[in-house]
DNA sequence: ACACTTCAAGTACAGTTGTACTGCAAACTT
DNA sequence: AAGTTTGCAGTACAACTGTACTTGAAGTGT
């Protein structure tokens, strides 16, 4: 699978959107993008719109407007753009990145805690 | 600082490459690169270009090469790109990030047991 | 029903990206 | 020295991106 072209940062940030607030129309994404950031109500529309064309979206009218459902899974967007970034940028080589992660964004006392317990997890299963 | 152009894709690779092996011409990055996927030499030229306009990396000509050093430490390049991804992909929440990778790309023991001492140093150390 | 407001659809358009061909000069071969 | 190879500079170009304007139909207030 996953013959989908990769994402553009613009659509990624849609495509989270549509993600955290389920299927909605442009009007609900624009909104919701816009408390974070300044965007154009007809630029939402149009990264949706690619979204769609890309297969990371579906959509159907309801009456009058359009509703977008996402149509991958984060984990699954996040496997692709992750990796195809760290082959890029480490040659496929994982600890750099976490290293950066974990020593240069401020990861809070119980995310630390929370690691551990993951590390754990893995160093025994499998 | 900081308002360099963000790296694409491919300028990332090239830009790796010249991390790895130094200051050197296009022939030898072209090599280099070569080994990993398949890229014409005028391909890399173009990169290599690109990434200088953009600041990322300087030349000088020496004979009838011209030699091209990476003026970015590898560091800041890696924290201006993840930072960019982990805003635009999860709204500048870190974590299922960190998740993802020590979840889902196989890694070694030994980095599991470094990602440990990593954290512990992170705990207290401030 | 008429003016006014909403919105989807289509179109636009410059800048970036991926990828590579062409032209020419320097260097190497015979 | 003429031919072949090497390698840079320049140019090309379609696809993709970021961003938004325009047009037209549907919905709303009076």
């Amino acid at each position: 699978m996953g013959e989908r072209p990769a994402l553009s940062k613009g659509e990624m940030e849609v495509a989270r959107v549509l993600w955290e607030i389920g299927p909605a129309g442009v009007r609900q994404v624009h909104e919701t993008l816009s408390e974070q950031r300044e965007i154009d109500f007809a630029t939402v529309q149009t990264y949706l719109r690619r979204l769609e064309r890309k297969g990371y979206a579906s959509s159907r009218r309801d009456g009058r407007a359009r509703i977008y459902s996402a149509r991958t899974k984060p984990r699954t967007v996040i496997r692709e753009t992750v990796d195809e970034l760290v082959e890029r940028l480490f040659g496929g080589d994982t600890m750099p990145l976490v290293r950066h992660l974990i020593e240069d964004r401020g990861l809070q006392a119980e995310d630390l805690d929370e690691l551990r317990e993951l590390i754990d997890r893995m160093e025994q299963g499998e």
